[in-house]
DNA sequence: CATTTATATATGGATATGCGTATATTCGCA
DNA sequence: TGCGAATATACGCATATCCATATATAAATG
């Protein structure tokens, strides 16, 4: 994975914050992230879809929905990076990201 | 520091390829830089701007020169993100970054 | 003070990025 | 098969980013 390109993804507001649920939550399907960041679903899919081309994140669509996870064969360095953004998530309890969502 | 932000400063090869320098030598002056990677003068001089204005880095002139190394007060989630950099510096031996070079 | 060296900034153009809106696709179910 | 819900993609526009080139500033030196 390119370095630049890796950052690149985390250089965006949305993108940090549906990483940081998928890192608190492991496995989140798209309506959980759209209700929990109450962004347009169309800006979430394209988010998610830059994720998942990096290889990032993995899809499985379940029925109707589609659930993402964090690739677990990612290079150590990238794994590193993204411990970071886990830590600055659980040192920060009260965020909107802690609000308790399920999709159904 | 906003996370976004700092993310986008790491997402330009040229910039990793300059904290990478720094990370690795600890004071800089803008020449070694341009003669190391053998860019032009003005580009390395904006990306550097960059670093500056987001507080990354620190400048200093001394007569003709002007030397920049990691600003020392940055968060531990910063240095956290950097370290990882530092490591994949010295995992990678080989590489036109440790080609010997000195201003004068 | 004029010149040279090191560095910074301005400008304009090409390309990339992010967004809202509209539309397509996929699945479950009647 | 037809419809609704969940998700993905296309399109057009506004803005951001990056670069090369030209120019400005600052220090050393004759």
């Amino acid at each position: 994975m390119d370095q630049a390109d890796f950052f690149k993804c985390l250089s965006d507001p949305t993108r940090l914050d549906i990483l940081k649920i998928i890192l608190e939550r492991q496995n989140v399907c798209v309506c959980e992230i759209t209700e929990i960041l109450q962004l347009s679903q169309p800006k979430i899919s394209r988010h998610l879809a830059l994720l998942r081309n990096l290889s990032i994140l993995l899809d499985e669509r379940k029925g109707q929905w589609v659930y993402y996870r964090l690739n677990p064969d990612l290079p150590e360095w990238v794994n590193a990076v993204l411990n970071v953004l886990n830590d600055e998530v659980l040192n920060k309890p009260a965020s909107n990201l802690s609000i308790s969502m399920q999709c159904e």
